[in-house]
DNA sequence: CAGCGTGTTGAGGA
DNA sequence: TTCCTCAACACGCT
């Protein structure tokens, strides 16, 4: 369940491992069905001897920018991680899905146990306008996404609130545990139709906060979700309603209630959050 | 054991 | 058409 600050949280850590100018030597593809758009010997032959020279979020998209103007799109999904590790240290071998060997005895090992994540490569020309990634929404961290942004884009939404905040194409980033803990601080009911809001900009400035807050935690570790080998995230520790049923409102001591919320398990106080 | 949980897509429904 | 719902994907965990 990796959402923006997850992802953050894994693109800082690259970056303070010193990812960016590395060149990578070649590539080991032990689950080819997690390249999308590209076949095992094209990945291979773009990809050799190319050098690292960015990385990017887009909302929970990792762009690694590459030197010879292609771009290489990860997306974790469930459970997917990332970890630039020694040559000779590997995390759990039976769920490593593809390894990019890099100079300087280091190697970017893609993880995943459920084998959902997805690989993509663009050209970065032309990276933009994919249609897989232009639908991509506003960034809750970017100064242009607030109340106003919000009511425009979901005041003729008729499904409720939860819903439109993990739709990537109204805005990106947020997923499962921040859209109740943002809801929860707003208090906001997650089946409140967008029309019975009374303040949008409430909804997104609390929206910024926690994902920034959540960050400045290295992310929320819970179940098999770890940004990093080393590093566990800390804002577990810190959340009012998800994964709290039955346990005691933090505010107001009710009892936190689980309902679904289109298929997906959702926490909320009752008495905070009023219909 | 059987079914939950998680993000996204795309088929099908209204 | 446009908007919305939900099964499917894979599999470790309870």
């Amino acid at each position: 369940m990796p959402e923006l600050p997850e992802v953050e949280t894994v693109i800082n850590l690259l970056k303070s491992n010193e990812i960016i100018g590395l060149t990578i030597k070649e590539i080991n593809i032990y689950k080819p069905k997690l390249l999308k758009n590209i076949s095992p010997a094209n990945i291979q032959s773009i990809c050799s001897n190319k050098k690292i020279i960015d990385i990017k979020r887009l909302g929970k998209n990792i762009l690694v920018f590459l030197s010879n103007t292609k771009t290489i799109v990860f997306h974790l999904r469930m459970e997917g991680k990332l970890f630039l590790e020694n040559k000779n240290v590997e995390w759990i071998k039976k769920h490593l899905m593809i390894e990019f060997i890099l100079n300087k005895n280091k190697v970017l090992r893609y993880y995943d146990t459920r084998m959902f994540g997805t690989i993509h490569v663009f050209d970065t020309t032309t990276l933009y306008s994919q249609p897989h990634i232009a639908k991509i929404a506003i960034d809750p961290l970017d100064k242009k996404f607030n109340g106003r942004y919000l009511k425009n884009i979901l005041s003729s939404k008729t499904t409720p609130i939860k819903t439109c905040l993990l739709d990537q194409t109204v805005v990106s980033g947020i997923g499962n545990i921040y859209c109740d803990e943002i809801l929860f601080q707003s208090g906001i009911h997650p089946l409140i139709k967008p029309i019975n809001i009374q303040s949008f900009d409430m909804l997104a400035t609390n929206a910024t906060r926690i994902l920034k807050k959540a960050i400045s935690y290295k992310g929320t570790t819970v179940f098999s979700y770890r940004s990093s080998i080393h590093t566990t995230g800390e804002f577990q520790k810190h959340l009012f309603v998800y994964g709290r049923e039955n346990e005691p409102c933090l505010k107001c001591k009710t009892k936190i209630v689980k309902i679904k919320v289109n298929g997906r398990g959702t926490y909320f106080c009752p008495k905070c959050q009023h219909l």
